[in-house]
RNA sequence: UGGCCUAUAGUAUAAUGGUAGUACGACAGAUUUUGGUUCUGUUUGUCUUGGUUCGAAUCCAGGUAGGCCAACCA
């Protein structure tokens, strides 16, 4: 028996609006601008506008908003087609705002006929000055008594390239003392010579955002056009574009957008990060992009569960990355192959042990009822992590000291009989001996340890390149922290070791697979390794309620 | 000295005039050949002041706090 999930605001909406008739079927739309790439953010947007279609019956298009071509590239299309495609999602239509062009002109054209829109000759600088100020109504200047003629003619000459940049812009003529500054006068058209990465110079005269956005959300009837609460002020002009225009009525909603702690989300903070090499790329496994968490080792299926969480409502939030790692470790809990690396390698000769290799079976993934088994090499010296050993252990501690016994995973109990020290007095090997009846899985030594140790035979070992990630600021509220975001990233970011020591199996095993390196943490092989050199990231750390435990007592 | 949006445990999110619930976190315990996983339990909340009502997180009014809006960006 499962409990219906409640409904979020916007579902409320929909289901009224089906249930009332005003639809039959529901279509979204995704609509990315294609100036940089995609993020966790975007994410949430994506899971929504895909998600909402999905429930309903109905379906999303994917829509580049790509009127501004001095921002815009292809490089950004492709990686945003890529990422939606990876989250599982697949949109019925690929639109862009461009192949609207000639329809959005006749738009303004029509526009212009109801005497609702003008040529004006202004600077930048008098459009804003005459626009006043949020307490102080703005003046309408004389571009505005034109004649319809005037500016028809004006602005077939503005398209037809007659003008430079600057020079001329169309604004719609709605209301100078409006108390939403987005409905004085607003600009519909700006004159931009640049080359755009899909009309080329086929045009010199580009819409702006509000001139482009509901207008094709309606040529595309969209139902429900979802954006974030920034654009709140820009509904009633939405509204009353396509009430004068006598379009599709598509409506606009708005949620908050989403922010996570110790992470930024604006596109400009992290080109900028990548511009300024603070980090390696759009997909360094530190970005909060959809390929950054890729290459990271995130999961597509743990994605959609955080923003599935985190919900959808009108609130500032600022969420803890807590829970994004939550939904990575749940998912990879499941699928992920466990393997032994010594990160650390302190040398343990088992001094009673005679054969040159014994081969333990031991599981891929415990969580996993048929679970398949590989064989791990055990022989006389190991490796085990210089962590698990302690001449003075403190209270609680389960691991190896002298005189103590714990088990290696998959093999047998062994005993700490003798600490072997350089000259400066450093711990470099353990002497130890094992209980030949205490192999796992048929144990008849009746011995009872706390520990179980993961280990490598030193003889088999592979090495390879672990790069282990952290937060990529210091402080959680980065937008909020008062001084240049610059400030608070965090030097330690990126911890490399260039050299760990792994069973063999590691090295048989591929890029689409998933690891947890038994007692460190869930891992990935990185698309930086070669046939001779393999390179892992951490995904993500394992509980540590030890490490917890130790933090508390000091 | 304008308009708009928002306010529920530490963080998010539900309850749609009728028992304030869920997830993550934190804490405690059980299980465990990963100090992982799993399981059990505990903990903490309706911004404020009035009003309407038998009954208010929910409706109304005032206050307070936070956010957004004056790009030829989206």
């Amino acid at each position: 028996m499962s409990e219906e999930k409640s409904l979020n605001f916007i579902e409320e909406i929909i289901e009224k609006d089906l249930a009332e008739g005003k639809h039959e079927t529901i279509t979204t739309r995704f609509p990315p601008e294609p100036n940089g790439y995609l993020h966790i953010g975007h994410a949430k947007s994506i899971c929504l506008n895909f998600g909402l279609a999905i429930k309903y019956g109905g379906s999303t298009n994917l829509r580049f908003d790509d009127t501004n071509p001095v921002t815009e590239e292809t490089e950004y299309v492709e990686s945003i087609k890529e990422d939606i495609k990876w989250l599982g999602f697949n949109w019925a239509n690929e639109f862009y705002a461009s192949d609207y062009f000639e329809q959005l002109y006749q738009f303004a054209v029509k526009l212009i006929n109801k005497g609702l829109a003008y040529v004006d000759d202004s600077t930048s600088e008098e459009i804003a000055q005459q626009k006043g100020s949020p307490t102080i109504p703005g003046v309408r200047n004389k571009f505005a008594d034109r004649t319809i003629d005037e500016n028809l003619q004006l602005f077939t000459e503005m398209r037809n390239g007659k003008y430079a940049d600057g020079k001329k812009v169309l604004r719609a003529k709605v209301d100078m003392s409006s108390p939403n500054m987005h409905m004085r006068d607003p600009i519909l058209y700006r004159i931009k010579h640049a080359h755009h990465h899909r009309t080329g110079d086929k045009w010199c005269i580009y819409p702006m955002y509000d001139f482009a956005h509901g207008q094709s959300d309606s040529i595309e009837k969209i139902t429900h056009s979802i954006c974030t609460l920034e654009f709140i002020p820009h509904r009633e002009l939405y509204n009353w574009l396509i009430e004068k225009l006598e379009i599709f009525p598509s409506h606009q909603y708005e949620f908050a957008r989403l922010n996570v702690t110790y992470t930024v989300m604006s596109k400009r903070k992290l080109l900028q990060l990548v511009n300024e090499k603070h980090v390696t790329g759009w997909d360094d496994p530190r970005m909060p992009t959809i390929c950054g968490m890729r290459r990271r080792g995130y999961g597509a299926a743990a994605l959609r569960d955080f923003c599935d969480k985190i919900g959808i409502a009108k609130r500032e939030n600022l969420i803890d990355i807590g829970l994004l790692e939550f939904c990575v470790r749940e998912e990879l809990n499941k699928i992920a192959l466990r393997r032994m690396v010594v990160f650390n390698p302190l040398k343990i000769t088992i001094t009673n042990f005679d054969k040159d290799v014994e081969f333990v079976s031991i599981e891929d993934n415990p969580e996993d009822e048929n679970t398949t088994h590989r064989q791990v090499p055990f022989s006389k010296e190991i490796y085990i992590e210089q962590d698990d050993f302690m001449e003075v252990p403190p209270k609680k501690y389960f691991r190896l000291f002298p005189g103590g016994k714990v088990r290696l995973k998959g093999a047998y109990i062994i005993q700490c009989d003798e600490v072997v020290k350089d000259n400066a007095g450093n711990v470099v090997e353990l002497k130890c001996t094992y209980f030949p009846e205490s192999k796992s899985g048929n144990d008849t030594s009746g011995i009872q340890v706390k520990g179980t140790l993961h280990w490598v035979s030193i003889a088999h070992a592979v090495n390879a390149e672990v790069r282990m990630y952290d937060r990529l600021f210091k402080v959680e509220n980065v937008a909020e922290a008062e001084r240049d975001f610059k400030d608070y990233i965090n030097p330690n970011s990126l911890e490399i070791i260039n050299k760990v020591y792994a069973e063999p199996a590691l090295a048989k095993d591929s890029f689409d697979q998933r690891f947890q390196f038994l007692r460190k943490g869930y891992f990935c092989l990185d698309k930086d390794s070669t046939t001779d050199k393999l390179i892992f990231n951490r995904t993500v750390t394992l509980k540590d309620t030890w490490a917890k435990e130790v933090k508390k007592v000091n």
